[in-house]
DNA sequence: GGCCCATACCTAGAATTCGTAGGTTAAGAT
DNA sequence: ATCTTAACCTACGAATTCTAGGTATGGGCC
């Protein structure tokens, strides 16, 4: 009976910054990547594949990470993402980014 | 010289949450709850009108607030909105998501 | 009075992002 | 042979925001 995890719906713009960290740790292709952040978001973040297929396209567009076609280790055809240079630099912008926004929040939700 | 103001652009769907809060706090009118937004979180956070007053639309119709026309300390002319028991119901269930969430992301972006 | 500026409201349309709801391929298990 | 699951993909619609306009009015200044 768990809770349903909450759609990234709730929070958009994040789910790029959660794919970059996510890489940052190791390479992986994008459905390990969905499984990775829901695991360690303990449960309550999933990403629809309708959303991460788009985004792994988009990212790698804007040049923040590269994938090349080659198996998994349960022997599957899939593409297995990295993540560049330039999109270990864009990580670091928007965690801080990230950082201020919800500080900034916080400022205005007030301490109750 | 002091950095623009973030455009809420960055984290959507915290726009309703903000405005609730703000009328939480005292009624207000559109323009009021845009520049005490922009003023408690330390210039950090710009509400666009074009978001502003369709997200107060928005809101009464779900009836969360509820808006009046009236006047302003200024003496002009506003529509000055209160939030409802609904509204404040509504509040609390962003606030707790909102806190969710946040917690969620923080887990997956790791201590470093 | 006439002009300007700031306050205050509003809307249409584009852009972005996400979910829904499909569909395809292939590996391994039964 | 069939089923399940992993793995990928796309088209379309929904929702939210910004851009870029526009309108009205009150107060200050000349």
């Amino acid at each position: 009976m768990g809770r349903k995890p909450h759609k990234n719906d709730s929070l958009p713009g994040s789910l790029d910054m959660l794919i970059l960290r996510t890489l940052s740790l190791r390479d992986l292709h994008g459905y390990g990547i969905s499984q990775f952040i829901q695991q360690s978001s303990g449960d309550e973040l999933l990403v629809e594949e309708g959303s991460l297929y788009p985004a792994l396209q988009r990212l790698e567009l804007n040049g923040w990470i590269s994938g090349a076609w080659g198996r998994t280790a349960n022997n599957r055809r899939a593409r297995i993402y990295k993540i560049t240079a330039a999109g270990t630099k864009q990580l670091a912008v928007e965690t801080r980014q990230y950082a201020k926004l919800t500080l900034a929040i916080a400022r205005v939700m007030g301490p109750e």
